[in-house]
DNA sequence: GCCGGAAATGTAATCGATTTCATAACCCCT
DNA sequence: AGGGGTTATGAAATCGATTACATTTCCGGC
């Protein structure tokens, strides 16, 4: 019958309270300003208020509360990042440079996936702004800008990834995908192919797009035809690579195929392995990023590489440029990609890959 | 001559500044405190107030400050997560199954990587105790736990992945290793290899031990004499598969070759191809993780699989358990690993792979 | 000896939310 | 009518840092 109790709150029980500036003040004899001085490198303190608030800090073992000071200066030292899909390594690598760079600049990371749904990707948007990151770096999975634009108009720094977004004042970094696809297709092309497939990803994705006119003026520069028969469009995805290169195979097939993205090439090869088909003798093949495994494949994969962990770096400088200057007016960086050429296209193999264009 | 400008900032420039309950207060002509019930759903509010609240709110499109609430609260909404390789899609999926969870329950996720390095671990952990995360998830790359105790002390819920630690008192999410690695070899053993040799990766880390173990067992369990002079040890990564591989190689080479972790095994069968040799006829492979290549690769790759996606859910799920009940003892939960047979054993495929034991 | 300015420090306001506490309004029941 | 309890609300304290402003001290130059 007792009366109900007020739902006992279980949150922490026990924590012993972290030291805060005021104990370290009172310890040290000063006021909490001279500490704040003297922790954040101010100027205006004696040696004697340093020491001894040094001291004081080191003996209580104190650490600094970030959140606190966040609301009290409106910035802070985080960073969100929005990758489309975690479990593609290509992505891995770019945080990884990404990472490196913040990392040094003293910036932490909150990564979230938006797993190509651009709904997710808004919510991680909002969380990023709401949580008060001091910039975004991102890779967009979505056509529309509107939430960029709103994001923008906050006054929130801003880094696109990888895809372009067209008509939108933002810092971007993105790779020469038309030039990278246009080489390996020209080298299938001088290999003597003529019915080279392509198996492409979202055609709405700005990456895809520009893979896309890379293999079409290929056939362009050599005044050939381009096969359009050949060209199959499927999500990213292993599955989509693979049910893709079914459908080639069924028709007359392609004695050469270009695959627009890393795990879409896993499903290709899948698709060829079980016809049967030999590489590169039935069909030739060159994908796109040269991630860990494509050495590992039996013949070794050709692919056009990108720097990804370049990407990675170079869009976290753009962010802490920004960051140091919000006027400064919008850039947009384009890495190179480059044709390495191993066993799976056919060619005799040069040391090294050749570089394109 | 002029006086040197007090160093003029440059932060933002012209963010519109955000609205502020204070704002949603006067416009609701209610009080702050009102506001606060309104939007964060307490009790004690009449229709008429929340009905104006939320009228105000919508109309300002008033956001949270989680930063000020996290300070008042002294909680967030933010769980840390570190990994040891970000580029390891074994972890890539094994946050995606962490952000799921967590995700639907309202809390972001901070992560960062410590590329195996113990001391840059320990610099992630700080941080996201100076961040104030309501909780951390982490994959050790250190056999010191004095760092783990120390978190622990300051009531920091904590929930370790995958890597034992010994003795600690900490809820846990690890696999059956020695089982699965047991199974494999057993199924070398059964197909009639007697000179199996094993790559493993580094011995003082907890799940390298229990696949030597269960190696070993393997052996035991067939009355078999262990070959431990085919046992190489290497760091992860793919080249460290390369090199143990070649050692092997070199001396009598063994029929058949269990491998400890995915990267080693993309190592390991460039060192086979390399040779020349076929894949099952002149070495049988069995690699650890079920990744995206494992199918694309000719022969398919028979592999132990980890659930790594359910074991991200089950990591994130002890986590919630956790904030929500501090007090409750630690738990340790296994999940089972899975041989999946493929063609690189030599085996005649079985539709789905056997599951072990 | 006095004044001006730099250096050093402290007091108190501030960031934007939550929450305690006091108070007011209201309802129901003897 | 009055008392007890619930409901609704606002004023002000609070979280832990930074910082504007006031104050004091010290020094050199005239």
């Amino acid at each position: 019958m007792s009366a109900l109790m007020p739902k006992k709150r279980s949150k922490r029980i026990e924590t012993p309270a972290a030291p805060t500036v005021k104990q370290v003040a009172q310890r040290a004899g000063v006021s909490t300003a001279t500490v704040s001085r003297v922790l954040s490198g101010g100027p205006y303190v004696s040696d004697e208020s340093n020491r001894r608030v040094r001291e004081a800090a080191r003996e209580l073992n104190y650490q600094l509360n970030r959140i606190a000071r966040n609301l009290r200066t409106r910035t802070s030292r985080a960073v969100g990042v929005v990758i489309p899909d975690i479990e593609n390594p290509f992505f891995g690598r770019v945080v990884c440079g990404i990472e490196d760079v913040l990392q040094a600049a003293g910036y932490s990371l909150l990564l979230s996936h938006s797993n190509e749904n651009p709904n997710r990707e808004q919510i991680n948007l909002r969380t990023f702004l709401a949580e008060g990151v001091a910039g975004i770096i991102f890779t967009s999975s979505s056509t529309e800008t509107s939430e960029y634009e709103h994001l923008l108009k906050t006054g929130m720094p801003l880094v696109a990834v990888s895809r372009i977004l067209p008509g939108i004042k933002v810092d971007m970094v993105t790779v020469t995908n038309s030039e990278g696809a246009h080489a390996a297709v020209s080298h299938l092309i001088a290999l003597g192919h003529k019915r080279i497939g392509m198996i492409n990803g979202p055609a709405w994705i700005s990456t895809s797009r520009q893979r896309l006119l890379g293999y079409e003026q290929a056939f362009a520069a050599a005044a050939l035809p381009v096969p359009r028969d050949l060209v199959q469009h499927a999500d990213w995805g292993q599955t989509g690579g693979y049910h893709a290169m079914q459908t080639l195979l069924q028709m007359a097939p392609p004695t050469a195929v270009f695959v627009g993205s890393n795990l879409l090439t896993l499903g290709a090869l899948q698709g060829i392995h079980e016809r049967g088909l030999s590489i590169p003798g039935d069909i030739a093949v060159v994908g796109f990023d040269d991630l860990p495994w494509a050495t590992s494949l039996q013949p070794p994969l050709s692919v056009v590489a990108q720097p990804a962990f370049e990407v990675g770096v170079t869009a976290a400088r753009l962010l802490l440029d920004r960051l140091h200057d919000p006027a400064r007016p919008p850039r947009h960086i384009t890495l190179e990609t480059r044709l390495i050429v191993r066993a799976s296209c056919g060619a005799e193999i040069r040391q090294g890959g050749a570089s394109c264009t």
